[in-house]
RNA sequence: GGAGAGGUGGCCGAGUGGUUGAAGGCGCACGCCUGGAAAGUGUGUAUGCGUUAACAGCGUAUCGAGGGUUCGAAUCCCUCUCUCUCCGCCA
């Protein structure tokens, strides 16, 4: 969420800046708001505080009278009565905040100034580009004819056991998608300084809330059918975020990296990317999530992304970065990098991995913040995360990109001693 | 699924209706003491919100969460949640 305070000062700012997110603020609305507020909480706080008083002196009051022998009973109805006219004042207060807090949990993130202009997807702005696409003496196939020539891919039994975006993997295919995430987070740990963590699939409403797939994008989620508001993750940047939800840090950075699966309902792309596993309902993704201060979440955003793109330079895949632009970019997000792998099939780099920075965005919608060495205040920290990569499309690209003319797929080397040292894939 | 016991500050632990944001201890910070250290000793040590130039002061909220009773609730009542123990079941 964004920091109110600065709502307050800087209203035209923000504003301006969120239009680069094609978000239109309603100042008019936020500032009749807040003076609402301001105005409601003096008066309930004002009430409370009489109120306090009040009670706090009443027992002298009982005593006195009663030792002249007076009526007690109006001096329990004068209580009575500023309780009322504190409950009316904090009923008022109650309404305005929380027409507020709805406001302000659907708003985005501020993007920051460095992202590009633009409307969609088209408007992204390539600023690196690794490895040179496969040239082929044959014409290449896609992975759903390579995986279903070798048997490995059945999209035909995922949707018998089911329904449509599901599939189930075999074999030597089943395997090469276990080595793959196997070796992500082998790198991540190893190389990178990350610790692995291992978290609950499935996550409560507050969580959602807290990295802000709620409450705007609850049709992209699988929502259990129980009384308990349980969802399957889209993301292991849910639950990994949400470690420190309502928690003051001790020491930063903290450096995590998760392989989950990864549940979306995927409504309103349903004419999109139905051929093959580029789009499922399920897919596996390694997942790294950084905990940083304030003042690092930059730097972090860059090295992070180096280290997704190491795996993709390991696997010798060749890829482009992008920096998304406002139209493009998530809500949570103040800037992020897609990196787009090479699909030989489609001609074309296609998204693997989003490696974003949420500066205090999330932090705040969560409430985890750190305890500033230097100044000894408590502040909001700042979250990054990025896949590392997602495994399912990743799989994709290794199998198209390596193809061979019989239609087997050669087992990249950083691979082989995750697979039992098997060379091809046949 | 059945039965029972509990959730108080960074930690331990008092506290069954009225200066309790909360005794005491531990830990931590700073000072005194010391040649230096330990011991001893003194002071301080939660977070949010509001007001404000202020991370000064003042106000307000928070004793798992929400609701209720009361002039007044950490303390009484209700619901939920989490933890622990025993039985059953089970990967």
């Amino acid at each position: 969420m964004i920091d109110p305070k600065l709502l307050r000062t800087d209203l035209p700012k923000v504003a301006e800046a969120l239009r680069k997110k094609h978000y239109e603020l309603d100042a008019a609305l936020f500032t009749r708001l807040d003076t609402d507020r301001k105005e409601r909480q003096i008066k309930a706080e004002g009430l409370q505080a009489e109120r306090n008083q009040y009670s706090k002196s009443i027992g002298a009051l009982i005593g006195a009278a009663k030792a002249k022998g007076d009526d007690i009973e109006p001096l329990k109805a004068q209580g009575e009565a500023l309780k009322h006219a504190f409950l009316e004042a904090e009923e008022s207060l109650q309404a305005v905040q929380s027409k507020i807090e709805s406001l302000l949990l659907e708003m985005p993130n501020i993007p920051d100034g460095s992202v590009p202009n633009g409307k969609s997807e088209s408007d992204n702005l390539e600023t690196r580009r690794w490895g040179e696409p496969p040239t082929f003496t044959f014409s290449p196939l896609d992975h759903v004819d390579l995986g279903v020539a070798l048997g490995g891919l059945d999209f035909d039994r995922g949707a018998k056991i089911t329904g449509s975006r599901f599939l189930q993997m075999r074999g030597q295919i089943a395997l090469l998608h276990r080595a793959l995430g196997q070796f992500m987070l082998n790198t991540h740990i190893t190389e990178h300084g990350y610790e692995e963590v291992y978290t609950p699939y499935i996550v409560n409403r507050e969580s959602l809330l807290g990295t802000g797939q709620l409450p705007k994008f609850e049709a992209d989620l699988f929502k259990l059918d129980d009384e308990r508001e349980y969802y399957l993750i889209p993301t292991a940047e849910v639950p990994v975020t949400n470690i420190f939800r309502n928690e003051i840090i001790d020491e930063l950075p903290i450096k995590f990296v998760c392989h989950t699966p990864c549940f979306r309902s995927e409504a309103g792309s349903y004419g999109r990317d139905t051929r093959g596993m580029i789009r499922q309902h399920q897919f596996d993704k390694v997942e790294m999530v950084q905990f940083v201060e304030a003042k690092k979440s930059w730097a972090a955003l860059d090295d992070l992304t180096t280290h997704a793109q190491s795996i993709l330079e390991k696997l010798k895949l060749p890829y482009r970065r992008v920096t998304l632009c406002g139209g493009d970019l998530g809500f949570s997000a103040a800037k992020t990098y897609d990196l787009e792998v090479w699909l030989p099939s489609q001609s074309t780099y296609r998204e693997i991995s989003s490696c974003s920075n949420f500066t205090d965005f999330q932090a705040r919608r969560m409430k985890t913040r750190y305890r500033n060495a230097s100044s000894g205040q408590v502040e909001h920290i700042h979250t990054v995360n990025g896949s590392g990569l997602a495994v399912g499309r990743t799989l994709v690209a290794v199998m198209e990109n390596y193809q061979r003319e019989d239609g087997s797929i050669q087992v990249p080397d950083v691979l082989q001693p995750y697979m039992n040292s098997l060379r091809v894939i046949s």
